[in-house]
DNA sequence: CCTACTTTCGCAACGCTGTTGCCGAAGTGC
DNA sequence: GCACTTCGGCAACAGCGTTGCGAAAGTAGG
């Protein structure tokens, strides 16, 4: 029973050298359509989900959808469960993901923790475990501790799961805050900890593990996990916590930009010759808001936060601000209440049609980074990889 | 000798109901793929390109690209021109687009002035007129004078190419400010004029004039003429004339963001409970930029300016700024080495590597927001429509 | 229970895609 | 004049989604 074959997750798409967008053939088009059914079978969930449907929502002609699904369920990556209510006819078969035909490892390294999951390709956390870190112990320690850590994790879920769980293992995602190349999985610098400038800790990690490695920041894993779990198609997630930053998910895909420097949400200056920031400008949000917490003023903290996310949503015109991280989540209401005020009055000023976009606080807390983390090795496979 | 046959410029992908990424079949498979090799045909303009060579920056066999080069020669938008000089073996033939095969009409609409060109395949501008406009006379007279204007121009280049000119035509683009529906070609507003609100300006020149209409934001169109102009893959196109708007081309495509209102760059805040702009906020940038150059305090204008657009670079990770407008042609170093010099600033603290990202004056002048409409009907037959 | 009808879904043939193997065409270099 | 290199078309091919059709599996009515 060969679960997990070669080529799926794996696009062998023609690349072209240099710029110039790729050329596609039909292996590459058999790899979107088959991702695109994957993805809608597993925003589906444990419900399920017919190929009728599967034909309606992707375009394909039923036919079509049955031979991918077919070819899924040979696989072993989908399975046949139960059907719906006949409405005059043949009932159709719904189909369901098979979670367990692939897992992934997600780490969220912090400044002070390390925190692991495992997930399966529904993104329901298999395992889990944490343990205090001292980044300033050097990049080699801080490599053998997180690999430790993450064969620990695993061989405590290959225990309990056992039967063939390390052979579904699709590889490690890692989410870090501070700038980073998300191509070449190369930290830039580590704010405070000169050691770390231009560590390959992708390749570090992966050689050190034996497993595919990918390398993002915080927030970028965080917003993927978050539009995995179905937040809609542009969306902005603004991470409240030690420091202030954005990750952006546009049309279904995390916008990283050119050099993984997207998001830059907590420099954005929006008091001209305010007061000095930790990153040498003066009046960035984060100084603004921190501060603001710092005196009790969570209503101000909200105020500019908002201002902030006023402005990201003008320029890029997206549907809905999350909010998260530890100051939000200490006060909720405040936050979600400041913020949708000024993103409010912004549309109201603007008079866009279909009212304000709206606020809310991001599911999934503090496990979520890590969860997102995990959802870099699976996103390939579901069609949410890059492009 | 038909050329451009019906396929072509339509691609007919299979749109699901709703939501929810298209599945592709062969017909999208080869559209991609001639739009691909199109575009890099337009890209090598006069001087041409092999087909190995599109081979190489599509990822494509050679034998791939003859096949479809075979077809848009049959079909008439491309032909060999020539050689390349041996390197040993038989010298590889050039290929080049055959500009005349195709022209689509750009129109833009300003406050006071109406501008129409026709352009070629090529993006070459083979006609222009335009005259004196009041857009407050109303909807139906305004939408009477464009069409005018359009048969007017169509008239004379007709007169000068003859020979299927009109049967080579795809469409109208029509540029102008304010916010809009893109999709569905309605205008939401047109500050000044209430008589505008939620008139259908697509549908009512695309039955007037019999043919297909397009319209779009003036910065949008004006990014898209850049972007086809070979302006890189991610830049920020900033118009400072009689207000201030940004054009957003992400990943070679212009991004309008769900409801085509992204780019709304002039009412970023920048100076929190700065001075009332006229929309009813404070501190936004065009009030302060606008007042700035009133004063006749260009370097303070530059300066606001470049804040704006380092925020801007520095949430979206873009790869070059370019600015234009009037007021900006008015003084042009002043606001590059301004603008230059925010953003300078901000990559210094940031230590981004590859070092800050370039700003310069966009070219094309005043005439580039009229040929970036017309682009907007050329964008889909060389794969930069929308998706 | 049986028949008629509806609906789902797989089999088989098909058209079309890019791919591969091969060979002629068109140059260079000795 | 010959060997070699390189380009590019012809033909056969594998694989994609599509179409036509029929079996399977229900409901509705007698």
């Amino acid at each position: 029973m060969s679960r997990r074959t070669s080529k799926t997750g794996t696009v062998t798409v023609p690349r072209g050298t240099g710029r110039g967008t790729a050329g596609a053939n039909l292996l590459a088009l058999r790899s979107h359509n088959t991702a695109l059914v994957l993805d809608l079978l597993r925003a589906a969930g444990t419900e399920g989900i017919s190929r009728l449907e599967l034909a309606e929502r992707t375009g394909l002609t039923p036919q079509a959808v049955s031979k991918i699904t077919a070819r899924v369920r040979e696989q072993g990556l989908a399975a046949e469960a139960g059907r719906r209510a006949s409405t005059g006819g043949k009932p159709r078969t719904v189909l369901r993901l098979v979670p367990e035909a692939g897992h992934a490892v997600g780490v969220r390294i912090d400044r002070d923790e390390v925190r692991t999951v495992v997930v399966d390709l529904n993104g329901t956390v298999v395992g889990e475990r944490s343990r205090p870190l001292d980044l300033g112990a050097g990049a080699e320690d801080v490599v053998e501790t997180v690999a430790l850590e993450v064969e620990g994790l695993l061989g405590d879920v290959s225990g309990s799961l056992g039967h063939g769980f390390l052979e579904s293992l699709i590889g490690v995602g890692i989410a870090l805050p501070g700038p980073l190349d998300h191509g070449r999985g190369v930290l830039h610098r580590v704010t405070g900890f000169p050691e770390w400038d231009g560590f390959p800790l992708r390749d570090a990690l992966a050689r050190r593990l034996g497993l595919p490695v990918v390398v993002d920041k915080d927030t970028n894993a965080a917003a993927l996990g978050l539009s995995v779990a179905g937040e809609g198609g542009s969306f902005a997630y603004l991470h409240l916590g030690t420091g202030l930053g954005a990750g952006l998910v546009i049309g279904g895909h995390v916008h990283r930009g050119a050099r993984t420097g997207a998001g830059e949400f907590g420099h954005q200056v929006i008091q001209l010759d305010g007061p000095v920031c930790g990153c040498g400008d003066r009046g960035c949000i984060e100084v603004l808001c921190l501060t603001a917490v710092e005196r009790g003023e969570l209503g101000e903290a909200a105020r500019v936060l908002g201002a902030g996310a006023a402005n990201l949503v003008g320029l890029l015109d997206i549907e809905l601000v999350l909010l998260g991280g530890r100051t939000v989540a200490a006060a909720p209401e405040v936050f979600v209440d400041g913020v949708s005020a000024m993103v409010a009055a912004r549309a109201r000023r603007e008079g866009m049609p279909g009212g304000a976009v709206p606020v809310r606080v991001a599911p999934g807390g503090e496990r979520g980074v890590a969860e997102g983390a995990a959802q870099l090795l699976l996103a390939p496979m579901f069609g949410r990889g890059d492009g």
